[in-house]
RNA sequence: GGGCGAUUAGCACAGGGGUAGCGCGCUUCCUUCACACGGAAGAGGUCACUGGUUCAAAUCCAGUAUCGCCCACCA
């Protein structure tokens, strides 16, 4: 039945860990999709990385913050899908390829098409083979079986599906138009893949004769070699200066050719002269202008980027070259007025990486308006997508407001071709513009299409060119599931949920999808975009392949393991979507950060070690969980906290607070689990067989498989290899496909409750007066191992217990403890019940009352009157609307949370102890099941009812069962503990005593409930701060000369020494005194300013109010001291 | 030209009305039976600046400065 003792090494060893996982998480299909699977569907189609080469940082960034979304949304039982795949990277690749053709000092006209494509596919699966082993590396949970490639069979087949049917809507046609046209790739590019640079250059003034010789007109260019396609000089139509030179000609310089001056709303008077040359074949504005004015389009370039034979005598020069050689010729002619430095932005292609030029040629292009106007009405709508940062939104609809229509051709080769083709036969055997084409989704079918319009002899030839990267990535989310068939995956899982990206490709990308997605499926392609920033190196500086500063996240995994490099990248993106800069030193490969998070995960990894070392080979579902009534301090206080760390995780990764998320969980693991839990435990796990031994195993397998839960999305390799160790499954299940806790399950079972489970440590048992020696150990070990079923799924029954006589004396002694402790815990109901019982003595109070004033005539309508307009009144002020309702619930359970631990108090320990003879261990019973024997008739009724959803309900919010176990009070009073703990061990700091010898302390409060407090913690003090004799006392009799003291709350702390050195304690007070009195100033300041006692609210000034009395009482100790010495 | 973000400890960053935090680094002590990839105790900040709102501002508002990023057809 017991498990043998599972062992981990000493040092987590994340390589054979996640190579192990990874294998088994796939070959057991753990992250395959099923769309029959129960849940809500829940999918996010991977932005498909480049084939370009591997993936950078960046990439694994992104690709740990969708792993933590799919893990966390599989454990929280949603239908969830995570669809990998690559993208083709028309352009990106194809320049790849020419380069090494350049290499090889070819061109990829001399291989031919189809060799430079097979060339392409062998790129393509080289880097895709990659990029699929890095991803599997980063241990993705995506579905391999899924995997999708943007010009696989499927996708392109959505692709011509989508090309032809937009074509024949009218929203993709064919035209001679101005483009950016890029001379190193030779094709045209998108407005968005034209990157503005601002450059320092030049303004040319010249000046052009007029034809009659009245003159000349001075003009300026930043682009002189233009001038050889000038058509017109335009002028503002209001310009004074230049009423007259409208509608006369100038004779061009260098080619002689007569051109007209045009008035043009366009020119603005102020710049310059006010005269404007006007290029209309090379400037989209003087484009513009040349349509308007009927001007002729003179184009002066081929397509590389030198002067064609419209350059006259500088035809075959490149474009820069014929600029010098220009302005040589204008300066010898004597038309140039003036050269001026001048900085302005020039248009540089983003892949080819020189200056674009505005050309105009026959393209394919996208009708954009109709599209965006749809997409538009959506966000604008229906709030759809929903960004998140927010901010982003206003960035995603501008860009849709200004959109121009979206040229989707490519001269390239790799990519989709584009589906039409052209009856070359129509027009001599060659594509010109005016040939006429069939747009169809295979060439079978426009050979029919062309059959019927051009006879049978009709000889067609495909458009040559590829579309555009972006058209196929823009059906990315449905494409890749299916589209157009209607498939199970597409009705299951599109639209998407939540679709992860940076910003960098809002426009590019998200935008393109939202566009495409809107026309083809009537709705948005996703519910949320999740933005997140950049990775950053070192030096600030955006990693990306072209500054050459990426860091392959292989190098880091190997250093530090997957797990370490995920988190380290999570906790960086904590707010909203900054940036992220990663530490990195290129000389070691190191980074501190990452190392940071390897030590996290090697901390977690031991502090796991330790708990299996301690459940004698039990797993924690062998242990069960513990059972309400055996709780100590300590274990109530790591449950709270434990408790509050699942409610917060969950409503922070819900809210795509991943950074956040990941940081409380290493506070609650590094802090509250291994600082203090542990530490706290340690003596109870030395003591065999006693039920606080084993409350305390319960306890930390409870907490810890909860916390590898909570844990995994984050770190799944190290969480999932710990959990596979400490529960020992049976049949194969993956902690990848457990339940997320949840704050819903997270009550404790109710069972029988031995009524004496005290605790004895050596150090309390030989504490001197005046502490409370403890009570000897039970013999009865509690929680019999009956229970083999998991807890989680099937609570047990509560056990039969035999109430024998010596237990209802026992009992009966425990009593005023034990409603102590039931008040403390059933606050919520107990309120209700105070609520419920006020009431009823209300009421009856008031029908006494209420008869009396019947029978005095009218006087008892009246009061009716004004009753039922209070009750109307306060429902509809507190009840009505749910967030008044929440509001007065919340401000009642404060209330009730600040009074009732103090009456609980008041009726546990010091009561107790003096009820007990003094007989008081430091253990926390509550009421249970026996206390019914008790004679107690209200645990009768109740204690059925201890965090019943009805309870619950009425509350009118699940939180309040959640907050039943996030006990403030407990958190507040162990707070106590710690910081006594604190000071304690800066005393030992502060007087040097080495940390193995024992030392005296004398705890001194006027305060009962903080004596109660440290009285309960007593054992945790002497444990942790190695006290060997503990005293707590209301006063300090007689003088303690040698003495340091610390101050904690109202709380003295006196560590008798002999051999002091006065300077030194002097010192130490003067220190302490100052931030006494600093606090003093400060709080005493707010409180004498009566605006703010009367503005502030009640909780503020009252918390400055405490605070300043502890602060007073800290002071007097100190000054007291220090008169003293 | 328009817009967005940032400015907090030596470094890198959280926090967003109630008097400031994590990590790395630093100082002192500790190899105690989970972990030295560790433990304990510390030091260190006029929250860029100037005004305003407020009982109260690092936090909200306005402006300034510096840095960064988008967008835009001014030759």
């Amino acid at each position: 039945m017991i498990a043998t003792a599972p062992s981990l090494s000493s040092q987590y060893n994340p390589e054979v860990t996640e190579a192990k996982w990874q294998d088994l998480w796939e070959s057991k299909d753990v992250f395959k999709a099923d769309p029959q699977h129960p849940g809500k569907p829940y999918c996010i189609v991977i932005p498909p990385p480049n084939v370009t080469g591997s993936l950078h940082m960046g990439h694994a960034f992104e690709a740990a913050l969708i792993d933590v979304l799919i893990r966390y949304h599989r454990m929280i039982g949603d239908n969830t899908l995570w669809l990998p795949g690559t993208d083709h990277a028309s352009i990106a690749v194809h320049s790849i390829l020419e380069k090494q053709l350049q290499e090889e000092g070819k061109t990829r006209y001399d291989i031919g098409r189809d060799e430079f494509l097979e060339r392409a596919q062998r790129w393509k699966a080289e880097s895709g083979g990659r990029i699929v082993h890095q991803q599997r590396r980063l241990g993705v949970s995506v579905d391999w079986t899924r995997e999708r490639f943007t010009m696989d069979e499927g996708l392109s087949t959505a692709v011509n599906k989508a090309f032809v049917q937009m074509h024949t809507e009218g929203l993709i046609y064919r035209g001679n138009y101005m483009v950016n046209w890029c001379p190193a790739s030779q094709s045209a590019v998108s407005d968005q893949e034209v990157e503005n640079k601002e450059v320092d250059g030049h303004l040319w003034h010249f000046r052009y004769p007029l034809s009659d010789g009245s003159g000349f007109v001075e003009v300026a260019t930043t682009r002189p070699e233009t001038m050889l396609g000038d058509t017109a000089v335009a002028v503002n139509p209001k310009d004074e200066r230049y009423q007259d030179l409208i509608g006369k000609t100038i004779k061009l310089p260098i080619t002689e050719r007569e051109i007209p001056v045009i008035a043009d709303e366009l020119v603005d008077p102020e710049f310059g002269t006010g005269c404007v040359k006007v290029t209309p074949a090379h400037d989209p504005n003087d484009f513009a202008m040349g349509q308007r004015h009927d001007l002729p389009f003179i184009n002066i370039l081929n397509k590389d980027g030198s002067l064609n034979e419209n350059g006259e005598i500088f035809a075959g020069l490149d474009r820069f070259e014929a600029r010098k050689r220009v302005l040589q010729r204008l300066e010898a002619d004597g038309c140039l007025i003036k050269t001026e430095a001048y900085r302005h932005s020039v248009p540089y292609s983003d892949r080819g990486k020189v200056p674009v030029e505005p050309l105009i040629s026959t393209q394919w292009f996208v009708k954009t308006e109709p599209l965006a106007k749809r997409t538009l009405a959506f966000l604008d709508e229906q709030q759809s997508p929903d960004f998140i940062p927010e901010r982003w939104t206003k960035v995603y609809r501008d860009w849709l407001v200004n959109l121009r229509d979206w040229c989707i051709s490519r001269q390239l080769w790799w990519g989709h071709q584009i589906p039409a083709w052209y009856a070359i036969s129509e027009t001599e055997g060659e594509i010109r513009e005016d040939t006429p084409f069939v747009v169809a989704e295979n060439a079978e079918s426009a050979h029919q299409q062309a059959i019927e319009r051009f006879g049978p002899e009709v000889q067609l030839h495909q458009d040559p060119d590829v579309l555009d990267t972006w058209f196929s990535s823009g059906l990315w989310p449905f494409s890749t599931l299916g589209w157009p068939e209607e498939t199970a995956d597409l009705s299951t899982y599109y639209p998407t949920a939540t679709l992860v990206t940076g910003f960098d490709i809002i426009f590019f990308w998200v935008a393109r999808m939202t566009l495409m997605a809107g026309h083809f499926t009537g709705e948005m392609p996703f519910k949320d975009v999740y933005i997140h920033g950049l990775v950053r190196d070192e030096n600030n500086k955006k990693m990306s392949k072209s500054s050459n500063n990426g860091i392959d996240p292989l190098i880091l995994i190997d250093k530090y393991g997957t797990d370490a490099l995920r988190y380290t990248l999570i906790r960086e993106v904590a707010g909203a979507g900054q940036d992220i800069r990663l530490e990195y030193d290129r000389k070691t490969d190191e980074s501190t950060s990452v190392e940071a998070s390897r030590n996290f995960a090697n901390k977690l990894w031991n502090a796991s070690r330790f708990v299996l070392m301690n459940l004698n080979g039990q797993t924690p579902a062998q242990l069960r969980q513990p059972a309400i009534a055996d709780l100590e301090l300590a274990d109530r206080w790591i449950l709270s906290r434990y408790h509050r760390l699942v409610q917060q995780t969950r409503s922070q990764i819900d809210a795509y607070g991943l950074g956040e998320a990941s940081k409380g969980l290493y506070e609650f693991i590094w802090g509250d689990f291994c600082d203090w839990y542990i530490e706290l435990v340690k003596p109870r796990l030395r003591q065999e067989g006693t039920a606080s031994q084993r409350v305390a195993q319960q306890t930390l397998a409870y907490v810890l498989e909860g916390t590898l839960k909570l844990f995994h999305p984050f770190m799944p390799h190290i969480t999932e290899e710990i959990w596979q160790t400490l529960t020992q499954p049976a049949s194969e299940q993956y902690l990848a496909s457990q339940p997320y806790p949840e704050a819903a399950h997270i009550q404790l079972v109710t069972e029988t409750v031995p009524l004496s489970s005290p605790v004895i440590t050596d150090s309390a048992a030989a504490n001197p007066e005046p502490i409370a020696p403890a009570a000897p150990p039970t013999d009865e070990v509690p929680n019999a191992d009956t229970h083999p079923e998991s807890p989680e799924t099937a609570p047990p029954e509560p056990e039969i217990h035999d109430f024998g006589w010596r237990d209802a004396l026992h009992a009966f002694g425990e009593l005023p403890a034990y409603i102590g402790r039931f008040f403390d815990l059933n606050q919520t109901v107990l309120l209700w019940v105070s609520v419920f019982i006020l009431g009823l003595v209300g009421l009856a109070a008031t029908a006494a009352v209420l008869s009396t004033i019947n029978r005095v005539p009218l006087l008892g309508s009246i009061f009716e009157l004004i009753g039922l307009g209070y009750s109307l009144n306060f429902a509809y002020r507190r009840l009505l609307w749910y967030e008044d309702r929440q509001a007065w619930m919340e401000s009642l359970q404060k209330q009730t949370a600040e009074i009732l631990p103090l009456l609980s108090n008041a009726n546990t320990l010091d009561t107790t102890a003096q009820a007990m003879g003094g007989d008081l261990a430091p253990v926390l019973p509550i009421v249970g099941e026996e206390t019914r024997g008790a004679e107690d008739d209200m645990a009768d009724d109740l204690t059925p009812n201890i965090h019943t959803p009805e309870i619950a309900t009425d509350i009118g919010t699940k939180s309040s069962e959640f907050t039943a176990w996030v006990d403030p009070g407990i958190e507040e009073q162990f707070e106590l503990v710690i910081e006594t703990i604190r000071t304690i061990r800066n005393l030992r700091a502060e007087a040097s005593i080495k940390p193995k010898q024992p030392i005296t302390i004398i705890l001194q409060s006027g305060s009962e409930r903080e004596r109660q407090i440290l009285t309960a913690g007593q054992t945790y003090l002497q444990d942790l701060a190695r006290v060997e004799s503990l005293s707590i006392t209301p006063t300090v009799d007689g003088e303690i000369q040698q003495t340091i003291i610390g101050v904690v709350g109202t709380v003295q702390v006196l560590l008798p020494l002999s051999g002091l050195d006065i300077e030194v304690l002097k010192t130490k007070l003067n220190k302490d005194l100052k931030k006494a009195e600093a606090e003093i100033r400060s709080c005493s300041g707010r409180l004498n300013n009566s605006n703010f006692v009367n503005q502030a609210p009640p909780a503020v000034v009252q918390g400055a109010r405490d605070t300043l009395a502890e602060a007073e009482k800290q002071a007097e100790i100190l000054r007291d001291r220090l008169e003293r010495l």
